[in-house]
DNA sequence: CGGCATCCAACTAGATACTG
DNA sequence: CAGTATCTAGTTGGATGCCG
């Protein structure tokens, strides 16, 4: 399962550290991907997007971002606190007050997703002109 | 809904661009959010990062990518293909041969990817103990 | 080999109602 | 305010069979 190093460089990308994404080891069991697939969570970019301006409380966060669920902010909040990228703190008045902030652990990822977005702003123009072309190809090949 | 960038700058975090993640234009259209989450998909990643490498077929993707089905493989790549990040190539022999390769904007993406695939590595340890120390509390409080 | 079409099970996530 | 609990609709995705 490892012949695959022994493979020819790509012409146009870069190289210069070997990482496997496909590191799992033999029992099924592949940590990266299973915390890829966590961090690279829809509502997870964006809580975490926005968590990097400022700390924000739990209604803050529901308004910032369209289309989230009470549910599912929970759920991605948890998720996060777990996983040790956000902080949650709890201020014993009444209405209760609840503080979300990204942890340095969490910090140090935006840096990442913050590169992830900027190159989806900056590309977004290409993408959706080579959606036009493939489905104007597409629509052409039916007659 | 513009007067977020009057906040306080976070202690740790670089803020040298600012980007908007939530830029969506009132009518419920996000476009950045849309592809964010097509790329930022759990398949579409492992795909880019393996074709990074080199030119595949369609079943050595399959044979690299563990756990993924064939419909799954092929929806991706559909995907990637419209998105112009990847190219297929069908080549009229039997039995039929088609190889998918990453597309020059597909490369600049993988870039970003790869910093996010290496930043999972390299601070899994520290997730998975936050993990640890979480479920601790949790089942702590539970007597 | 590299698909597509169909069917169906499982999980996701929204809506709603209720609570400390 | 910041959740939890429940129920359900919708979507995802796996399995299977067939085709060029």
């Amino acid at each position: 399962m490892e012949e695959g190093t022994s493979n020819s460089p790509s012409d146009c990308c870069s190289t210069d550290r070997d990482y496997d994404i496909h590191q799992w080891d033999a029992r099924g069991e592949c940590e990266v991907r299973q915390i890829l697939d966590r961090i690279a969570d829809k509502w997870s970019l964006l809580v975490i997007a926005l968590l990097e301006k400022r700390t924000l409380r739990f209604t803050e966060l529901r308004k910032s971002i369209d289309g989230i669920s009470q549910r599912m902010l929970t759920t991605t909040l948890r998720q996060l606190e777990r996983d040790g990228l956000i902080e949650r703190t709890v201020y014993p008045v009444v209405p209760p007050r609840v503080d979300y902030a990204l942890t340095e652990l969490g910090c140090t990822l935006h840096d990442t997703i913050k590169a992830l977005v900027v190159w989806t702003e900056t590309n977004q123009a290409k993408i959706i002109a080579a959606r036009r072309r493939y489905d104007e190809r597409a629509s052409e090949k039916l007659w």
